[in-house]
DNA sequence: GTGAAAGCGCTAACAC
DNA sequence: GTGTTAGCGCTTTCAC
């Protein structure tokens, strides 16, 4: 039998803290006392001899065995639709920053924006031992007894009707409907249209209840409606079905960005300019919206402080259930006519 | 004293798998059996019991107890720079669903493109005892030595060099700028421009040397190079230098679709039309490369089949290490003068 | 086919 | 200030 030269992983063994502790000389409860910093207090001599050997060893607690023994993972889980679309991108990159901010990690679900999918996902969570969840559905209304079913505390992120007992955090949808369109009327347009995402929610809409109550306080008409998803192909679509209506509005507000995103394109296409022929109003506020042609005015989200309240309504220790309403806020750039493209 | 009307939280504590047995009448280890569906086979009747309780008792498997015995967390960790980014939001969502598809989830860390807070993050994941982790630095090398310090096994995603000892995909960025530049040739243009994002790794960047080389062989001279951030705003300064510029290239590649969104912008603003006065090549394929106007001819990334070997390297058991490249293929559209816009 | 029991790594109450 | 130890919920070997 040959010699091995070499074998190529030495098998060393993770350190556990019992390592650290017979190296260091000292008991597994002192290791767990200075790495947590408590909840005892240990000698300094003891402690750098501590510090040490969890240097020499390159030790790592193991998440797995605190949670065990805590009962609580230290994770949140965040469930979005798609974080493709760019607005869930930054909503869950705030939340995992500001959930990092206070020791805790995101674990990211995709939906695909099916109920069932979402409601597997919660499921998924809920045996992953999260410590919370963040539910943002915007197709359909969440399953809220399922969520009771699985105990683990929820904040509905970006939901803007109320939900008792549940917290939630979200924009006042009608406000910024209303705002939209009270700007457009500023630009002397009476003829506003909407392009409205889908959502199979039982409710209306905020935005378009929103973009009724503006017109109707205005005196003016409701003007047409068109219906599409809420992405750029969406807004393609109703673009070029505006392209060839009869009676085109001047203006119309879009529920999202990535609509007025494909409402550009199909205008650029058709040689319809904006905002001369069409003047667009959209929400979000993305980056994207900046650097479209031309640059969109819209009604931004506070998505950081939105990302910073769910956090806090879930780890935060506040107690009881709240509903967090932000206010979105004008952006103002050329596709309404306020600067010059 | 007083008799309780009723307790808000019936304190129902979580059930365990020895809730399960006892009510099944079973040994916990059977209750395994089942869950698991192995390793020892259970009588039918049996195990219709153990259901019947799981479902009555809406029992969860606690996964940092299977965690902390398995030694396996049954999650993947993935660090990129900025998941707000389209690209590594693509990217990421593709890692989600294959390592999803093999019953691991995802935890995601963003590491804002420091060198240092890539680090923390993968000591982070490694204290979370994941069980491989996706790497995706663009700005800079990545830390190799704490990488195999932390012993994880990890994959380098979007990593054009190879690195010997790592398993790593990502695109051919030489064979990407050569097929870029072929294409503005063959439009006739001999006067081809870079964009390049900025990365403070030690290499050139080979979408860089494949503009180059693309450029000697159809024996044209080097075009104008600007150096920007790989995003929207880059392409936009890069732009607005370019329309002062006196001997203006007649085309350019973008090294993102970014940054050509952000020549768009400048474009427009200073009068200057795509494709007729500056035609646009640009790099990855993202949505948003269709939707802009004009909408741009780029080299696609192939990310779902990047992301699909990414995980099959980490958990396909495979065991050697490999390094998969893949071709990015042209995406005809306008810019280029192709289409008609 | 089923069960008893050891032990994964950690925390913290309790004893000294 | 430090050490001993029970036990978190699970998997799996080994006995029956």
């Amino acid at each position: 039998m040959v010699a091995m030269p070499h074998l190529p992983t030495p098998a060393k063994p993770t350190a556990t803290r019992k390592d650290v502790a017979r190296l260091a000389g000292v008991s597994t409860a002192v290791v767990s006392y200075v790495v947590n910093g408590g909840p005892k207090r240990v000698s300094p001599a003891t402690e750098a001899k501590v510090r040490e050997a969890i240097a020499v060893l390159g030790y790592r607690p193991n998440a797995a065995a605190r949670a065990l023994k805590l009962g609580s993972s230290e994770m949140l889980g965040m469930v979005v639709p798609d974080m493709t679309s760019p607005f869930f991108a930054t909503l869950a990159h705030a939340v995992e920053e500001a959930a990092a901010a206070r020791g805790y990690a995101l674990l990211m679900v995709n939906s695909g924006g099916s109920l069932a999918a979402e409601r597997r996902a919660v499921e998924h969570l809920a045996s992953r031992r999260v410590d919370g969840v963040f539910l943002s559905s915007v197709l359909f209304e969440p399953d809220l007894r399922e969520l009771e079913a699985v105990e683990i505390p929820a904040v509905l992120l970006n939901h803007s009707t109320e939900s008792p007992g549940f917290d939630s955090v979200g924009v006042d949808f009608v406000q910024a409907g209303r705002d939209a369109v009270d700007h457009l009327v500023s630009h002397g347009h009476r003829n506003i249209g909407l392009v409205m995402g889908i959502s199979t929610s039982g409710d209306l809409d905020g935005r378009e209840a929103g973009w009724r109550m503006g017109l109707e306080r205005a005196g003016l008409p409701i003007g047409p409606v068109m219906r599409q998803h809420f992405d750029r192909d969406g807004g393609y679509q109703a673009g070029k079905w505006l392209l060839n209506s009869s009676e085109r509005p001047t203006a119309v507000f879009a529920s999202s960005d990535l609509i007025a995103v494909g409402l550009l394109r199909a205008f650029h296409e058709g040689g319809v300019r904006v905002p001369e022929d069409v003047a667009i109003v959209s929400f979000d506020g993305l980056a994207e919206s900046e650097y479209c042609w031309p640059p969109l005015t819209t009604l931004a989200q506070p998505v950081e402080e939105m990302a910073q309240a769910a956090v806090e309504a879930l780890v935060g220790g506040g107690g009881h259930k709240s509903n967090r309403r932000f206010s979105a806020t004008l952006v103002r750039r050329a596709s309404c006519g306020c600067a010059a493209p």
